[in-house]
DNA sequence: TTTTGTGAACGTGTTCACAGCG
DNA sequence: CGCTGTGAACACGTTCACAAAA
């Protein structure tokens, strides 16, 4: 098995949730095209990124809906549970917690932190939050840190976690953080996100026009644009 | 000026932050090497990214932060403001409503929209909240939406911000949307993150390895990995 | 026929390595 | 010397296009 670039990796993730809808609406095969289309690209895509993994398909008639999903499920490794700690109980904390589907992927939060002494004690979506400096050690078996402090903590509490012993961090500061190797890094900073369609939209330029081509054996007609 | 991708724009948006934290530590000029370390890339990646809108340093003596600051600014087209529509006054609409930074980049909501009639007319953050169904026109001049509806809610809610009049288009359901070609689209999906995660975490494979080289001119050493 | 799985071709972003200038 | 700016080399992800299978 080659190396897995992240993109693919995201993508199964899309995937999969296209499978739970398609399973929902009833379907027991789905084409790689079909796939794409949902997804706005090609097949070609599709079949290359489940080929990394195994072969699922049947030539001819596509992908078992359900079967195509506990493989996903497997390989992203959703067939199993994960310890969450939730450091920064503050809105975004808060809104994190009160997400349900959370959970319903196996994702469980078992402790929330936070610094604000005003905080500490109280209780959120069932969890008492507790005083950060009782990070180290406290809740046994961690596996994932999520950070949602202010920008300034955020490093800080990065160290913090992985001296808890994670493997696995996802930080909602908009600032970059630094790691050791071991632990994976992932981060969502809307931020960057605004800044970039601020970009986009700045560029008062002709509307981006598509890389052409000709022949089409392969390509999927986007529905409604990008 | 060539196409600039999306990956260069996204490093803008952190060297504008890097910039931000330089400038208030006091100091007045930053060579492309300081900047990488801070960013965890190389000096040649910043130079490249920075050359493809103008050459902003001196020889020697690597970049003025504040004017860099400045040229980022006008690049990313933070030098205005821009109005924006929240849809989804749930407890994410609410954390993303309370982020007081949002505001601080010139990015002004305007708005907020949705369709609980317990929601509906109750203030957040000094703003009224309105019936999505009247968004078609209300808000005159909005330029970006911001999506912070459930699942199911999403499409639907793209689409009338797209016939109100948005040229861009921030999505915090986890699900693929789709909008017309001049409209600019971007997701942030926590769920992709943590499966992301997943994935790595249960890779019990040996310790991720850099590419090797040997070579080390440009090279910038990352303090605490990657 | 339909649709998968995949080597090969292609395109694009990153890194190298050095000329050029302060 | 120090550091930028950049063509050229490289690495890597995407798309093509087709043999194989149902």
């Amino acid at each position: 098995m080659p190396r897995i670039s992240e993109s693919t990796v995201r993508r199964l993730s899309h995937y999969y949730r296209v499978l739970e809808e398609v399973q929902a609406e009833g379907r027991r095969m789905i084409s790689s095209r079909r796939l794409a289309e949902r997804e706005g690209i090609t097949s070609a895509q599709v079949r290359k990124d489940l080929s990394y993994f195994g072969s699922f398909g049947r030539r001819g008639l596509g992908y078992n809906v359900e079967h195509l999903r506990e493989e996903i499920r497997a390989i992203l490794g959703l067939d199993r549970r994960w310890r969450v700690a939730l450091v920064g109980a503050g809105h975004i904390g808060a809104a994190l917690l009160a997400y349900r589907g959370f959970a319903a992927q196996g994702f469980d939060v078992v402790a929330v932190f936070d610094r604000d002494p005003a905080r500490i004690g109280q209780k959120l979506s069932g969890l008492v939050v507790q005083d950060v400096t009782a990070l180290p050690g406290s809740p046994p078996g961690l596996d994932i840190g999520v950070i949602a402090t202010p920008l300034k903590a955020a490093q800080e509490v990065a160290d913090a976690l992985v001296a808890a012993g994670v493997r696995g961090i996802l930080n909602f500061a908009p600032r970059k953080l630094f790691a050791p190797p071991h632990v994976a890094l992932r981060s969502v900073d809307m931020t960057v996100e605004l800044e970039s369609l601020s970009f986009a939209l700045h560029q008062t330029r002709a509307p981006r026009r598509r890389r052409g081509s000709t022949r089409a054996d392969d390509r999927t007609k986007h529905p409604r644009g990008a």
